[in-house]
DNA sequence: CGAAGTGTTGACTAAACTCAAGTACTGTGG
DNA sequence: CCACAGTACTTGAGTTTAGTCAACACTTCG
């Protein structure tokens, strides 16, 4: 199940397209010109993940270290709780969501991965994952062994550097989790977690206005400690105050002002 | 106001006596033997920070590169959200908090650190810190330059490993808190974080039934996103369980078994 | 087409919050 | 050492919020 992908240029010549279609079809726009080839240095992603400074440690071909191209759909786990920590991955196109079950077998933390973000780094610890990892659609992975990554770093600063302010970036934005799970009320909690969606898109050059959420009802829910019938209510609440249009997951922020403050 | 310290062994002589001291009366038992002088090969927590690979590094002394024996005393602040990120910090004796406030200047979110543990790695993504940390009672705190420590993991693997499996650590920390914060009712909240103090004071060889909440209710309250008030009557109510036994800071967890169902 | 999953809405309930009063610590100056 | 002030903590009564249970509509997919 964990065979490294081959990956010369001429497989790879879909995935451009792939990330073009699988984001809100609203935003597909100027930025999102299709190039028919994504080997790293192609990567419309590239300055999010460790590609560039792999690429300035003089490594041949980065394509060869960086498995890219490991494919899910729609549900399928890439690692579960507890499993054998052995690589990093960075989301190349879709969606995915991790969360961890409790003793008592429920769900209890939900947090969402973006186009450009790193997953895995929990397992470096102990050797094991401590959250499930499952794709919410078709999603493709890019895959950095960490022996091989570490071997890099041994001689490469750059790749060291950017590493470490990875691992920092993953810190900060469970913070910002923390951050919006610690507003008083579930409204606040909601618009909390729609402005980061939309701060999100905006950094892989997407509509921050109008997105399609990439999750259910459900998982938000979860992600927030809130039932489902509490986020559908305030999703209504907030069409009526004229502040979203919701329709099932297409969303638009229409007064963004009101909305943050 | 950050003048570096000197540290030469016999300014430290101290410090062991100040952890025993600090922490729970109850539990100053046979592990905690003082140990006269305490640069970090003797530290009894160096197996929590970075000093044994420091000095397995070939550093000739340990105490030139790390900058021990930085005194916060209670309410002293070691930096602010937004302030510049130069070190980081292991908190050598006593304990602290990090808050965030959110635009509104509300404290939004709250975590612990205990002895041993790490503290400023938010701030390596863009060189500012994104959460202020203050001590809650006397502190002493264990600084490195960022700069110098990059520099030793150019040429220390066992340096860089162990500096990569604590950012790792804080994470799967800040996972640990963030499940807590996911139980469904306040109850199994409070009960989380007790326990999740009790697993800390163990880490450090303290007693994990009955130890000093070092912290307020208003910050546990703030930790858990409840109010005061419900933190307070919780309380009662695990006492009038006979879960807990608790005496204003002083709490002794009586059935750690019902407690963990 | 039917089934399963996803989402909405309503009526009622339970949990936690607010406001308020009072008690118990903690630390400081006399 | 005590008195005092300020903070921390507890407890109660009433209110608000979000949860529960239930019915139903809409989608997706085999």
């Amino acid at each position: 199940m964990n065979q490294p992908l081959s990956v010369s240029q001429s497989q790879n010549n879909v995935n451009q397209t792939i990330i073009a279609s699988t984001l809100n079809s609203r935003a597909r726009d100027a930025n999102l010109t299709v190039v028919p080839k994504t080997t790293c240095p192609d990567c419309r992603l590239s300055d999010l993940c460790l590609a560039r400074e792999l690429d300035a440690a003089g490594l041949s071909d980065v394509g060869k270290f960086v498995r890219n191209s490991k494919r899910l759909r729609k549900g399928q786990h890439l690692f579960r709780q507890d499993d054998e920590f052995h690589s990093i991955y960075f989301i190349r196109s879709g969606f995915a969501k991790s969360y961890i079950n409790n003793s008592g077998g429920d769900e209890v933390a939900v947090s969402f991965f973006f186009p450009g973000e790193m997953i895995g780094l929990d397992g470096l610890h102990d050797g094991r994952h401590t959250a499930s990892i499952v794709a919410l659609e078709d999603t493709h992975i890019c895959e950095l062994p960490y022996k091989a990554l570490s071997k890099v770093m041994a001689s490469s600063p750059g790749v060291r550097e950017r590493f470490n302010a990875l691992l920092s970036r993953q810190i900060v934005q469970e913070q910002a989790m923390t951050m919006l799970r610690g507003q008083k009320s579930a409204s606040d909690q909601l618009k909390a977690f729609l402005l980061n969606l939309s701060e999100r898109y905006a950094r892989i050059r997407l509509s921050p206005i109008s997105f399609r959420l990439p999750m259910t009802r459900k998982d938000i829910a979860g992600c927030l400690n809130l039932t489902i019938e509490t986020v559908s209510r305030l999703f209504s609440q907030f069409q009526e105050q004229n502040l979203v249009e919701v329709s099932g997951r297409e969303i638009t922020l229409t007064d963004l002002q009101r909305f943050n403050s």
